[in-house]
Order: structure tokens, then sequence, then C-alpha cells
DNA sequence: AACTATCAATAATG
DNA sequence: CATTATTGATAGTT
């Protein structure tokens, strides 16, 4: 869009037959990319991209929205508001760390009616533990999802990108169609992969 | 790609001056949409998009990804294996819980030992597969997965969409650049906004 | 929900 | 990290 082939108009007629500087972009299989550093700018490409989308979304449709992603390098970059996000989710979903943790975490929470598993004898059994059973046997990673009202006005967004032991809060602003990131950490040098 | 502009190779030369069917996709500003029922089918076009993003991001770059999706209309929709990504998203930021449950959650854990969260860290992942075999098998419907370490191979993503009292399973399949959705329970007539 | 024209994301380069 | 050519996402329409 802003003066689209360069070359073309600058050069053109001249020696070089191929006006093109690039390839362009090129389609690529949606598989493990095994080069690492590839990978790693496709990592940092593609998550900025997510995120943009979220941000867009949640403006554009008045949603909550929370991303949480975990890099191989153990890197945490989140989205949105995400332990607010968390703690709906959980509310909603005690007994996950009650199960999980053999404590009583949970303990009281939910009152009156009938408890989590109850209800969920009314709803689709057999095709989960069969999807889970196979998440499993595959020995690799599946998960987990839940149910639970919730609402509230979404305006403003946040994103943070969290290290392991270090937090490096990345505030978006969305603006038209450009956000700008500010690494209040500052730490230069490194993308954050 | 598939058939472009059908009516020009259909109809060329004919009758109609202008072969263009539709004004084809327009710019829109990042705000709100105030048309419900826009928003609406927005909501639900690019929330598939967003989701498609994530499963590709993770497939490609091996990276974990769990996605919270409010709605207004009181949805939950989730992304990857939240439930695991929040525990481990937990690990990192542990303070965040206190307040949320008014620091009673430690409970009986509490005093000068590690916090539950902080305890989780040291967890056998066998053995959180075995409470996590447990809880599914007794209870049916509560989520989720487990992953060992956090490593391993992203190839298979899992997305479900789940209502109050009723959840609706999704599975996805991620395959070259088109994903199906199945929808178990064939809510139709209602895209689940 | 399916289609199409257009806009936006991004793979390969510089 | 900036550019660019291309693929991919999607707004409007049916």
């Amino acid at each position: 869009m802003q003066t689209p082939n360069l070359a073309v108009k600058q050069r053109n007629g001249r020696k070089q037959q191929n006006p093109k500087t690039t390839k362009g972009r090129q389609r690529i299989e949606i598989k493990e990319i095994q080069e690492e550093n590839r990978r790693q700018v496709t990592f940092s490409k593609r998550r900025t991209g997510l995120f943009k989308k979220a941000a867009e979304l949640s403006v554009l449709c008045g949603a909550q929205i929370g991303i949480i992603t975990f890099s191989r390098c153990e890197r945490i970059y989140a989205f949105g508001n995400v332990n607010t996000l968390i703690e709906s989710y959980l509310r909603k979903t005690p007994v996950m760390l009650r199960s999980y943790y053999g404590g009583d975490v949970a303990t009281g929470v939910d009152g009156d009616g009938p408890m989590w598993w109850e209800r969920a004898v009314e709803s689709v059994p057999e095709e989960e533990m069969d999807e889970y059973m196979k998440g499993l046997n595959g020995l690799r990673e599946n998960l987990w999802t839940r149910i639970c009202e919730m609402s509230g006005d979404p305006t403003a967004q946040m994103n943070a990108q969290i290290c392991p032991d270090l937090m490096a809060p990345v505030n978006w602003k969305l603006m038209d169609e450009n956000l700008t990131v500010k690494n209040d950490q500052g730490q230069a040098g490194y993308d954050g992969y």
C-alpha cells in the first residue's frame, strides 16, 4: 500500500528483468518449525498479531479476553486483564484446585445449589472423556475448560510479559491500527521469546 | 482463490457493467460496534479467527496457549489447556489469589509453610495425572488435562465453547489451512455468542 | 451460513 | 528491525 513495489517505480525498464525484490509472503505448513531462529521470529511476530487481534475483538465486541502464552523458554506472555479473568474463571471452577491439590480450598465456596459435579452430569460426558483419554494417551497436552457466567465492562486492555522471576509489564495502546509497545523494564536487545 | 469473481466468468460482457457482486471487505474503525446483530456476527467470526491463529502459533512454535473470552452475554469461550496454563500462571503470580478469596483460600495450609500454590510446584506430574484421572473418571464433566513438565510437542489443539448449564464441546482439527468445527451438541441456529 | 472483494497479517528479504 | 510480495482474514452481502 505504501509505495508498493518501489523498485519498479525507480528502475523501470532497467537491466533487471524481475522487479520483485522478495518472494513476498510464502505459504507455510502448520507444523512445528524446527529451525530455532525462524521459530523465534515467527513466535514473536505471530504473538504480536494474536494479541492485536484479541485487542481488536475486545474493543469491537465489548468482550473480556485473556491470553496466556508459555513459550518454550519458560517465559510467559499474557494479554488482557488476565488476573480478573482467571479470578472469574476459578470462582466458577474451584474444584479444580481442590481435586488437584487435595486440599480444602473450595470449602464453602459453592454454598447452596448442586455441586459442580452434580450439575455436570447433565452435560455431555461421553465425547469428552473420549477426547480426554485420547489426550492422555498420547501423553501430549490437552486441556480443558469451563463454564460460568460473567459480565463486566470491557474497555481497557492490558498486556504483560512475565518472566520467571522478573515481571516486565507491557502496555498496549490500541490506536487505530497501530499498537505501540512500551516495556517498562526495558529489557532491550532481546525480544523476549 | 476459489472461483474468484465468478460473476465475471459467467457473465462477462453482459449487460451488467459492474461485475462486482459485493463491496468486499471494508475497513472498519476499531471501536465498539453498536449494532447488536453486527457485533455478534463480528464476535463470532473474529473469535474463530483468533482461536485459529492461536492454534497455528501453538503448533508452529511449540508454545502453550490459553485464551479465555467472556462475551457480554455471560458466555465463556476458552481455547487451549486453560487450566494447566492458569495453574502455571498462578505459580508465577501467587499473590493474585490471596485478595480474591479474601485470604481464606490458604486456610489450613497457612502458617509459615508454603502456600498451597507454592507446594504445587513440587508436585510430581505423574501424581497430578492420577488425580486428574480420578477426578474426571468419577465426576465426568470438569475438564482438563495435564502436560508433563509443560514440554512435548503440541500438535493437537482443543477448543470448547461452554454455555451455562450446557456444555457444547467443539473439537478443532488443525489440518493445513482448514479448520473444521464439530459441535457435538448440535446447538443449531445459534452460534453461541 | 456461504460467498466475494478487499483489507490485514506475515514469510522471506534487505 | 524495515520492506514487499503474497497469503490469509473478514466486512458486507445474499
